[in-house]
DNA sequence: CATACATATGAATATCTGTTCATATGTTCG
DNA sequence: CGAACATATGAACAGATATTCATATGTATG
């Protein structure tokens, strides 16, 4: 449990120009220390290239450790490595069956938030797309 | 454009074990390299517990810098820095007014996203989180 | 049991990322 | 204009992370 600072404790803006309803407000949405943790890491789980595309071979169908390979064009090994923590964090499932194991995914949850992703980069207009690679 | 390797050209698995329906499934399915790189780099954005508190107080209504960095008891600058990552990918909004400028969610994506995110970890059973941690 | 194959993992490395510190920009007010 | 304040940004450093290489584990099969 990480304690809060003071708002007089902070190397911010004067207190007195402070808004303090609206720092309240936020205060009260927080999430705490741990949930924001767990949050960042299942979103970091999704924020690498590789993985989301992992994530979206596996979204059309389970698929062995070497077919995922095989699909991205990654060495095994790599492949491997992203899907202990996409394990890890319950992102997907392994079953094996004799040599091979089969990934898929763990729920439906992983594909809403791609859906929603997606959407939310579609919905962007061009011009921000600049702004983001000068960025 | 990035190519697609060739089956048999991969340091993987042979080609006779492989499952080719799968590959060719999960390949159509799999989003160019860029897509997969705006996908991760707004998943990204949502992958660090301050950007994840950021988002959650904005998503209690707007807030300018100065209120932020009380709220979640950080430096001005560091929450500047953050603020100009959210911007770039277009989850944040900010509006000037005087010396202040208020940050906002710019549309519902954000808050889509966090709560499936926290419903995924929501229902997660107890046992995985220790996997997750021991992982 | 030994071999072959699919997958997992540890260590090392190069890259990326978040914070800090110092300073710049932009705005108001005297 | 100049001072005060809110915000932005650049450089630098510490810590995290993705891939590679080597090797270990697990499973079938001869």
């Amino acid at each position: 449990m990480r304690s809060i600072p003071l708002l007089s404790d902070l190397d911010t803006c004067d207190i007195d120009h402070v808004h303090p309803e609206g720092v309240w407000r936020a205060r009260a949405a927080l999430p705490g220390a741990e949930a924001a943790s767990d949050l960042a890491a299942l979103f970091g789980a999704l924020g690498d290239p590789t993985r989301v595309r992992l994530l979206a071979a596996l979204a059309a169908g389970p698929l062995c450790v070497c077919d995922l390979a095989a699909a991205l064009g990654m060495t095994q090994s790599a492949v491997s490595h992203q899907l202990r923590l996409l394990r890890a964090l319950g992102l997907v499932r392994a079953r094996r069956e004799g040599k091979l194991v089969w990934y898929a995914l763990d729920d439906d949850h992983v594909r809403a938030l791609l859906a929603v992703g997606a959407e939310h980069i579609g919905h962007r207009t061009p011009a921000r797309k600049e702004t983001e690679r000068s960025a």
